[in-house]
DNA sequence: GAAATTCGGTGGTCATACCAGTTGACCATC
DNA sequence: GATGGTCAACTGGTATGACCACCGAATTTC
């Protein structure tokens, strides 16, 4: 039997996920107002402590508005939030993924991972371009599970990205990251035709020793592009079957669902109509 | 007269502010400890309550681990982070530009941007090319003042991101611009080149406007290779004249600073030497 | 020596004050 | 009619002191 650890949460922790959910999914309209932290004190049963921990992080996150003596306001969060809540975003509220946030984070990858080959091939080290041959030779060892392959793989762009000397694309990385660990079991299958190139990533290995920065570029951009198409061609296949938009609904307080421990591989048609209301 | 509203801050953002600052410039090194609670409180002189919060902010930003029962311990930012920090980065400790950050962001957004115009191009309406179109004629129009030309540009790519339907590149955006706005009397001398060619602008809007994917890709890339070389010359200039490496000041507890305030125009060195001490 | 226990310190939660800023209603003034 | 003053009823911000839950290391016990 396999049991897995217990979440613990802290009450501001999950006061946070509650507020935090209902407004990306749009529970809470941009520009209206928050109960008062008393109000929430008496809705939530918590003290105002915990509330107000919760708040503040609200807050950063650029998904509310505190002021003091006025009010607490929703925020637009495509405007005002962080690449931090690409992994939240990832699932609906019916725990399938959502597959256009699937594919923007793809898109992503697919733009940054040459440009991070071919930073790391101009500014690398021989210290790097070794990291990068063991685990290329650890790919090619470890021909067996998916899943250990994808892990090296990330490792290997893990070093890439250091190896890029750019603090923007390490940041960036970190919260992609994230958003990806959400994805891997769906994404192994997916990706697995890139995943199983192992000539590519030995040959950015040996591109990016060697300072050859337009042959980095060039075999990363390949090697991504298969990724890539493999999602969208999931995303079309799925786009066929419900052509309809599956909009919000409004569930209301409903009881917490925690998307992330029940991962459904069964994709879910992830569209969703709405119209700004400034 | 010009008057500015005046600035409040909360208690638990002054000690967020303080915190952070000092983790970010290395003053305190990842892996150690810090004070607990309790401690903090006698040292910074406010309530528990404002600690907490701010300890909690620390904490999703990724700067900070906090384990109940156990301590709180600093974080690797570089691993942890998000791309937030860039604005916090981007000035060293006596109000200098890192100009290594700054080039960060540049790079990165050579290397969205062009992307960002190719999504946009696939996936516009005529909605959008109708506002690029506006933005261009108006940057037409306002040919005196570069800081209006910046601000019409700076609108310019937030159409195309809206346009480009992909939420983790409006997210990034979100980031990115944030650190845009701490740069941007600097920056608007140093992409004067281009921010003057409309011509691409207004070649950009047309390629988006008849759905022309490819030469909005590289007309855009064009364009921002503009301004990442004039990046790159300032930067290689600057490296001339003091080719010490950029590291960590470990200036002590000295008094705050809010480089925002006073943005030198005069760039700084951005780099000095010394080495990490934990 | 290894296991169990104790104990001190850490973060987590709570209740209750009171301070501080915002807003709108009301009113006197000009 | 517009301006400014006053006040009351909100809002968020700060403070205090107590207690709970948890971790880890020192201590005791076997």
């Amino acid at each position: 039997m396999s049991l897995k650890p217990i979440e613990r949460k802290s009450l501001s922790d999950a006061v946070f996920d509650q507020l935090s959910d209902a407004i990306v999914r749009g529970r809470m309209a941009p520009g209206s107002a928050l109960p008062s932290e008393r109000t929430l004190c008496d809705m939530l049963q918590v003290n105002r402590g915990a509330i107000r921990e919760a708040l503040k992080r609200l807050s950063q996150a650029g998904l509310i508005n505190i002021q003091h003596g006025g009010g607490t306001t929703v925020l637009d969060f495509k405007r005002t939030g962080n690449l931090d809540l690409l992994s939240q975003l990832l699932y609906d509220a019916d725990g399938t993924i959502d597959l256009k946030v699937a594919r923007s984070v793809m898109e992503m990858r697919a733009a940054l991972g040459p440009d991070i080959a071919r930073l790391c091939a101009r500014r690398s080290t021989p210290a790097i371009g070794a990291r990068l041959f063991s685990l290329v030779t650890a790919m090619e060892a470890a021909s067996a599970d998916l899943l250990d392959l994808q892990e090296l793989a990330i490792q290997f762009w893990d070093v890439l990205v250091r190896g890029a000397d750019n603090i923007a694309y390490e940041l960036a990385f970190n919260s992609l990251r994230g958003t990806y660990d959400a994805l891997r079991e769906v994404l192994v299958e997916v990706l697995a035709d890139e995943l199983r190139d192992r000539a590519s990533y030995r040959a950015i290995a040996e591109a990016v020793a060697r300072g050859d920065d337009l042959s980095a570029t060039h075999v990363s951009r390949a090697l991504m592009e298969k990724g890539t198409q493999a999602i969208f061609q999931v995303l079309a296949a799925l786009e066929e079957v419900s052509p309809g938009d599956a909009a919000e609904a409004d569930t209301g307080t409903d009881p917490r669902t925690d998307p992330r421990t029940n991962p459904q591989t069964g994709l879910g048609t992830g569209f969703e109509e709405d119209e700004e209301l400034s």
